[in-house]
DNA sequence: TGAAAGTCTAAACATTTGTTATCGTTTATA
DNA sequence: TATAAACGATAACAAATGTTTAGACTTTCA
């Protein structure tokens, strides 16, 4: 619990003891390449949060096709949040990349912090505003540049991730076909 | 303030009294058609609460155009968040569509109601995550949906929205040209 | 180690989307 | 009210992107 301790300290002011008591009702998971973190189509009550590894969130197209939508890193906290929030049936699907270790934050700690932490609201506001900013960003990004130079700066939000994931999820990530990419790289 | 408050209420427990100091440092602004809200390349130190009317948010690409990144109805809050959180020069500019008043709420204010409102964190945290839903509806929309099936559904987030604004700024939302727009409608 | 699966590139062709220009209509405004 | 500006539709053409197929190479794993 070393890593997202250090995570939650950095966010918010909080007592070692209330810390204690936070992360004591989180446990941690494992999984090999390729293996299924979380399905879709289920009421998902647990987040993510990555302590070593790399996650993508994905989805299947109307043709059937994997769609890559997001990378998740290292000391990153995710799940399908949006379906999280709002208690509905998930709609992504949450897929090891590589051999990774989770620490499982079960709905019911999420809403313990919120009410029993001192600054638990304050996490959460931090948290979501993160991930609103991120999301702006990819919007914005899609309005001001092309795909090409959407993929020379990719590394800017994900480093190394040439060397941690196949080329044709970055594609995909990009909204592009991996044919596409390949050409577009000349 | 009548309506602000009404909004306030529905996401958190807040007394009177809380309400009342709250909204007092707020104040009314009134904008004509087409006037600009928001400059782009400031630092945005105020979020605004829509009473009445519209406005449009929008970015200058290389070329000098337009391109409408977002629309904020009545009842709603609308800034550049990301740069606002950030306190960054922003990058959008805020323009009223129709003739619109505003309740202007000051960065001293927000803070102020972070720290001094009961649930002022949980009220942040509660936009933040209305705004992450929004925009995660939106990342999907693009990966799922055809740009026509987008403009077929866009009243679902935007009721009203071909009576009250122009179809060039619609299209530019859904990242399309006018031209292909008209063309996708026969 | 060998077969199978996965991955990237490449080319040819198809489809989607952008660009430019024109026209008729509506809207704003002097 | 007259004039200019804005708006939406349309057509012809150009550019970007998708689809299909094939081949070479690498990785996986029984």
């Amino acid at each position: 619990m070393k890593q997202i301790k250090e995570v939650i300290k950095k966010m918010i002011c909080i007592s070692d003891e209330e810390l204690d008591s936070f992360t004591s009702q989180f446990s941690v998971r494992k999984f090999n390449r390729q293996e299924i973190v979380c399905h879709s189509n289920i009421i998902s009550d647990e987040i993510f949060f990555i302590n070593r590894g790399l996650i993508r969130v994905l989805i299947l197209d109307k043709e059937g096709f994997e769609q890559t939508i997001h990378f998740a890193l290292e000391n990153q906290f995710i799940s399908d949040y949006s379906n999280f929030i709002q208690k509905q049936s998930s709609f992504y699907t949450l897929q090891a990349v590589e051999e990774t270790e989770v620490v499982v934050l079960p709905r019911s700690s999420v809403e313990w912090g919120y009410q029993n932490l001192k600054e638990g609201d304050k996490m959460g506001r931090l948290i979501a505003e993160y991930y609103f900013i991120y999301q702006d960003n990819r919007i914005k990004n899609s309005f001001v540049r092309t795909p090409k130079q959407r993929y020379d700066c990719i590394t800017e939000v994900f480093p190394n991730i040439h060397q941690r994931v196949p080329q044709h999820m970055i594609a995909s990530y990009l909204g592009i076909t991996p044919v596409h990419l390949s050409r577009l790289k000349k």
